[in-house]
DNA sequence: GCCGTTTTCGGCCCGACTGTTTTCAGTCG
C-alpha cells in the first residue's frame, strides 16, 4: 500500500502529542496505519487496558510513563462526550457542560482520583452528580457507558475532522451524514470531486478555504514554548506603538498569562483607526499573509508558521479589552456570568448597565472593581478558582523577579555542556543583581563528569576565585549531583558535605518504572546532603514527558528532610510546572528558582522561573532564593556557613 | 448537565468575520 504524504498525516499526530514515544520503538512512523490505534493517538481511549495498567497496542510493552487515568486522560474523555454530543445533534448547552468539566478537571493540580477517594468531586465547579458518576466509572474502568454508546453511532475518523480550521460540528457532521466522510481523507476527496460544494451553506470559497485549512492541518506543528513565541510578538507590538494615532499595544493572550506553551500569539491596540495599523502589521517583517480582515481585528499567518491575532479597539475601551484578550476563556466566562448575576454586562467594550450605559473599560481594574474583585495578575486567570480567591482576598502577593536575590543552579565551563568561565558569570549575575550564585558543575557520570578529587579541587578554586573578588555575587561552591540508577549520589558524601550547595538531579533511567523514580528521589533527599531536587519532573518540552512519579510522596520526604524542590526556569524544561508549584506551596515545601545556566547569557532566563513560579499561585516566602545569604543559611538542614567548609578543610 | 443575593426550572458570555444568504448560520476569539 502507497500512501500520500497527506494520509501519513492523518494517520500520524503531530509532533509532541505522542504517548511515549521513548519506550514503543515499533510505532515508528514507518507503520502510521499502525500507529494510528496504537499509543500516537490519545482519542483511542479502547486501546488502554484500564486505569491501572495500560499497555501500548503494538509493541504490548506497559506504559510507564502513564500508569493511571490521569487529570488529562479524564478531561480529553470529557471533552470528546463534549464533541460527540454536538456531532450527533444533542443538546448543545449539554455538550458545553461536559466542556466546561473538561477543562475543570485538566487544570487541577490534584490528580482527580484522589478527589474521587474523598468523595469531593462533585464539590468542584461544572461537576455534577452525573458526570462525577462519570468520571467513577473511567477511574475504575477506563472507560463509561455514555462515552461508549457516543462513541459506537460516530465512526473515529469524524472525530478528527472538528480539528480542521473552520470545520465546527455543523460541517463535520453535514459531510458524515449526507456525504459518508468518515476520516480526512475522505473529506479531501469530497471537497475535490464537488460533493462538497453542493451542500448547504457551501460553495467554491468555502470548500478551497477548507483544502487550504486540510494542508496546514497535515503540516502543523502544535504549541511552541513560551519563549519562541514571546520575542516575536514583542517586537511585533514594538512596531505597532510607533504606528500614528496608536496609543497603547500590548501582548495578550496566554503569552500574557505566562502559560508554559503557546497557541498563536494575540495582540491588542488601542487606536483611533484600524486602517494603518492593519496596514503596519501586514508589512511587518515577521507577517506572511492576512487570512482574514476586518474593521476591528485581523488574521495573520507568520513566516514562522505561527498564527497572529490582532485586535484593535478604542482607547476608552482598551482596559475591557485587554482583560478579554488575555482570557483565559474560562476566566472570561466567570467574570461575564458574574457580571450578568449583577445585571451588568461585560464585553471587550466595557461595563455596561441594564439600560446599556457605560460604566467603565478603559483600565482591566475599571472590569474588576464593576463585579466587586480586585485586580486579579494574568498569571493567575485560568478559570482554576482565582475568582473564588479574590472573593474571599485570599489571592495571593506573587513573588516578583525582583525578589529574587541569588542563583543557585548554573553551570560554568567545568561542565563538558557549559561554557562560560566563572569571570563572565560573575559579570553577567553582577549586571543583572544577584547576591549570590552557586556554582553547580556535573558530577563524574556525566561525560567530562567531576570526581571525588577533581570536585574538591574545582570547589577550592570557585572559592579562590571567590575570595578574590570585591564586588556581587558572593560565590557558593556547589555541585549538580547525579541520582543514580540505585538512588546513590554520584559523589562521595564527605565531598558533598564539604561544599556550600548541592543540587541532585536525575539524568539517567528516565524510563524506569515510576515507582523506582520516586524512590530514587527519595533516597537522595534522605542521604542528608541535598539541599534542592534539580528539575524533578524530568521533562522536556515537546521532548518528554514528566515522570509519572508520585509526587505526593515526594512532598512528603522532601518536608521531613527540609530538602527544597526546584523551580527550573529553562525555557524547555519550566520544571516544576505550575501545578506541582501549587502542590508544593500547599505541602509546606521550599520552592528555589534556578536558571540552570550553560552559559552567562542564560542567567536571564530566571524570568521564565518566576512566571511559572507565579502561575503556581507562590509568594516570596514560599522561595528560598529570595532570602539574602546570612538568611538562607539559616534555614537549611544541615548548619552551613558559605565559603568556609573548603578553607575548614584545607587548614587541616 | 449544571446551577441559584431574581430562580430547584429555565436559563446558560458576548462579539467579529466569512460566505452564503436574500437575512444569517457557522466558526472562531
Ligand atoms: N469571552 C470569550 N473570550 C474568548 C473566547 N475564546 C477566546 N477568548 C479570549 C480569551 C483568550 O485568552 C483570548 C485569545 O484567544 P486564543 O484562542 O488565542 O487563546 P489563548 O491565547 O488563551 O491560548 P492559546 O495559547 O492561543 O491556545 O481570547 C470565548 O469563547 N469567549
Ligand atoms: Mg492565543
Ligand atoms: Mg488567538
Ligand atoms: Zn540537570
Amino acid at each position: 500500500m502507497k500512501m500520500s504524504d497527506l494520509e501519513r498525516h492523518l494517520h500520524r499526530g503531530p509532533p509532541g502529542e505522542g504517548f511515549h514515544r521513548e519506550t514503543c520503538k515499533k510505532a515508528a512512523p514507518a507503520s502510521p496505519a499502525v500507529a494510528a490505534v496504537s499509543c500516537a493517538d490519545p482519542a483511542q481511549p479502547s486501546g488502554w487496558a484500564g486505569p491501572h495498567r495500560r499497555w501500548c497496542r503494538v509493541c504490548k510493552a506497559e506504559s510507564w510513563r502513564r500508569p493511571s487515568m490521569e487529570n488529562a486522560d479524564v478531561a480529553q474523555v470529557l471533552a470528546e462526550v463534549a464533541d460527540l454530543l454536538e456531532l450527533t445533534g444533542g443538546n448543545a448547552f449539554k455538550a458545553r457542560a461536559y466542556r466546561q468539566a473538561a477543562q475543570i478537571v485538566d487544570l487541577l493540580p490534584t490528580p482527580v482520583s484522589e478527589l474521587w477517594r474523598e468523595g469531593k468531586l462533585t464539590e468542584l465547579p461544572s461537576i455534577g452528580e452525573r458526570i462525577a458518576a462519570h468520571i467513577e466509572e473511567l477511574l475504575n474502568t477506563g472507560r463509561f457507558r455514555e462515552h461508549d454508546q457516543l462513541l459506537a453511532k460516530v465512526p473515529p475518523g469524524v472525530l478528527e475532522l472538528l480539528k480542521v480550521e473552520g470545520i465546527g460540528p455543523k460541517t463535520a457532521s453535514l459531510a458524515w451524514k449526507r456525504l459518508r466522510v468518515k476520516e480526512l481523507a475522505a473529506l479531501v476527496k469530497a471537497c475535490r470531486d464537488g460533493s462538497m460544494e453542493k451542500l448547504p451553506r457551501m460553495g467554491a470559497k468555502r470548500v478551497a478555504a477548507i483544502l487550504l485549512a486540510l494542508e496546514r492541518y497535515q503540516a502543523r506543528k502544535g504549541r511552541v514554548p513560551l519563549h519562541r513565541a514571546l520575542a516575536t510578538a514583542e517586537s511585533i507590538a514594538e512596531r505597532l506603538r510607533k504606528v500614528p494615532h496608536v496609543r497603547a499595544a500590548e501582548v495578550a493572550g496566554s503569552i500574557r498569562r505566562r502559560r508554559e506553551t503557546i497557541g498563536d500569539i494575540d495582540l491588542l491596540v488601542a487606536a483611533t483607526g484600524a486602517d494603518e495599523v492593519i496596514r503596519a502589521f501586514r508589512e511587518a517583517p515577521e507577517v506572511e499573509t492576512l487570512t482574514a480582515t476586518g474593521p476591528t481585528k485581523c488574521t495573520a499567518r507568520l513566516k514562522s508558521g505561527l498564527q497572529a491575532d490582532l485586535r484593535i479597539v478604542p482607547p476608552e475601551s482598551f482596559g475591557a479589552a485587554l482583560h478579554y484578550f488575555t482570557g483565559s476563556k474560562a476566566h472570561n466566562i466567570e467574570l461575564r456570568t458574574r457580571a450578568m448575576r449583577r445585571g451588568l454586562k461585560l464585553s471587550e467594550y466595557g461595563v455596561f448597565d441594564r439600560q446599556g450605559k457605560r460604566l467603565g473599560g478603559e483600565t482591566e481594574q475599571d472590569v474588576y472593581r464593576a463585579v466587586g474583585l480586585p485586580w486579579i495578575p494574568p498569571e493567575l486567570r485560568e478559570g482554576a478558582g482565582e475568582l473564588e480567591a479574590a472573593e474571599e482576598g485570599r489571592l495571593p502577593r506573587l513573588i516578583e523577579e525582583k525578589d529574587v536575590r541569588g542563583d543557585l543552579h548554573v553551570h560554568s565551563e567545568a561542565s563538558s555542556d557549559a561554557h562560560s568561565s566563572l569571570e563572565e558569570l560573575c559579570k553577567e549575575a553582577g549586571r543583572l543583581g544577584r547576591e549570590y550564585l552557586a556554582i553547580t558543575d556535573h558530577s563524574k557520570s556525566r561525560p567530562l563528569g567531576l570526581d571525588a578529587v577533581q570536585m574538591r579541587a574545582h570547589a577550592l578554586a570557585i572559592q579562590r576565585f571567590g575570595l578574590q573578588r570585591e564586588e556581587a555575587p558572593r560565590l557558593l561552591t556547589g555541585v549538580e549531583v547525579d541520582i543514580l540508577q540505585d538512588g546513590t549520589l554520584d559523589l562521595p558524601l564527605d565531598v558533598l558535605q564539604g561544599l556550600d550547595w548541592v543540587v541532585a538531579s536525575i539524568h539517567s533511567h528516565f524510563t524506569d518504572p515510576p515507582g523506582k523514580i520516586t524512590q530514587r528521589m527519595i533516597a537522595a533527599m534522605r542521604s542528608g546532603v541535598v539541599d534542592v531536587l534539580g528539575h524533578p519532573g524530568g521533562r522536556q518540552l515537546g521532548l518528554r514527558d514528566a515522570y509519572a512519579f508520585d509526587f505526593e510522596k515526594v512532598l512528603e520526604v522532601a518536608r521531613a528532610e527540609r530538602v527544597a524542590l526546584e523551580v527550573n526556569a529553562m525555557p524547555e524544561r519550566l520544571d516544576l510546572d505550575d501545578k506541582h508549584c501549587r502542590l508544593a506551596k500547599d505541602a509546606g515545601v521550599a520552592l528555589v528558582i534556578s536558571t540552570d545556566a550553560h552559559h552567562a547569557s542564560q542567567l536571564g532566563n530566571l524570568r521564565y522561573g518566576v512566571w511559572m513560579a507565579r502561575r503556581g499561585w507562590l509568594e516570596r516566602g514560599d522561595v528560598l532564593n529570595t532570602l539574602g545569604p546570612r538568611q538562607l543559611e539559616a534555614r537549611l538542614h544541615r548548619p552551613r556557613h558559605f565559603g568556609t567548609h573548603i578553607e575548614l578543610r584545607a587548614s587541616l
